[in-house]
DNA sequence: GGTGAAACGTAGGCCGT
DNA sequence: ACGGCCTACGTTTCACC
């Protein structure tokens, strides 16, 4: 079992704030030795705790220059059109995420294109032509005062 | 200016996905010796194109056991109120985003607890008393077919 | 959980293109 | 301006206490 105590706890906060500091500096940080830190990483990486690492690019440096929310609501409601619609979208690149929401529409989608222009060929020619889905709405980001997992 | 070409793009896109790589492993993958990828990843880095790295956690393992995205309203559209509306969220450790969107509302939170009783005591204790606030619409995430984020 | 040592990776000077 | 080679130094990793 996977239990995590105070130190496993810190090193988790450390590492989800700077995913390549090195074990021995992690270990300093936590008051540990370098072997007894690279355990507990070890063990949390395998027990699945931590899921891996991921360098977090700039969106505009990265020719990201729109991003917007998109709540998308389907016309029928079986589980086949469900995983039809979750296919197409999970293929589809500039669907960052995809969330299965409670409300009047199923699915919270976040995207993220070039610009306007990349996105309104996205709205019509992938949200557009898939027969499942009768809402759209679009909820254009234009700033994100807080976001700790970009 | 830091002009990403083909193999620039090729290190961001490993990075991404495996952010504690090796530079000598990350070097072979995309046909580099290991100090000319070095210094490309260091002027990533220093151009602002990498902004850091982090670990991935899994949310039902480090007790997020209810994550939601509510949008809010405010009942006045000063710039003030904004700033203290947001000054206020930006502290909240339980909100991970907030993002200022276009449409009936002004913004988008996504919000991260361990359940539902945490959810409800946020919801009162928090939103719930800010003054300028007057419009809270919650939508629970029931789950996550795509997050490339998480 | 800590120690130590071998294996491995990093970082930077230097030179060629 | 950028890539490859070489090397001193730091870090990781693992058997052992």
């Amino acid at each position: 079992m996977s239990n995590i105590d105070y130190i496993d706890d810190r090193i988790l906060r450390v590492l989800a704030a700077e995913g390549r500091i090195s074990n021995l500096a992690l270990a300093e940080r936590v008051g540990l030795s370098a072997s007894a830190c690279l355990r507990r990483v070890a063990a949390l990486e395998k027990s699945g705790v931590i899921r891996g690492y991921r360098a977090v690019l700039s969106p505009e440096k990265t020719g990201i220059g729109f991003v917007a929310y998109v709540t998308v609501g389907l016309g029928v409601h079986t589980k086949e059109s469900q995983l039809a619609f979750e296919r197409v979208i999970t293929r589809a690149p500039e669907v960052k995420e995809c969330h299965n929401i409670t409300g009047n529409v199923e699915y919270l989608l976040r995207i993220e294109v070039t610009d306007l222009a990349a996105y309104k060929e996205f709205h019509t020619e992938v949200l557009g032509t898939l027969p499942q889905v009768s809402a759209i709405t679009s909820y254009v980001v234009m700033g994100s005062p807080k976001d700790d997992r970009a």
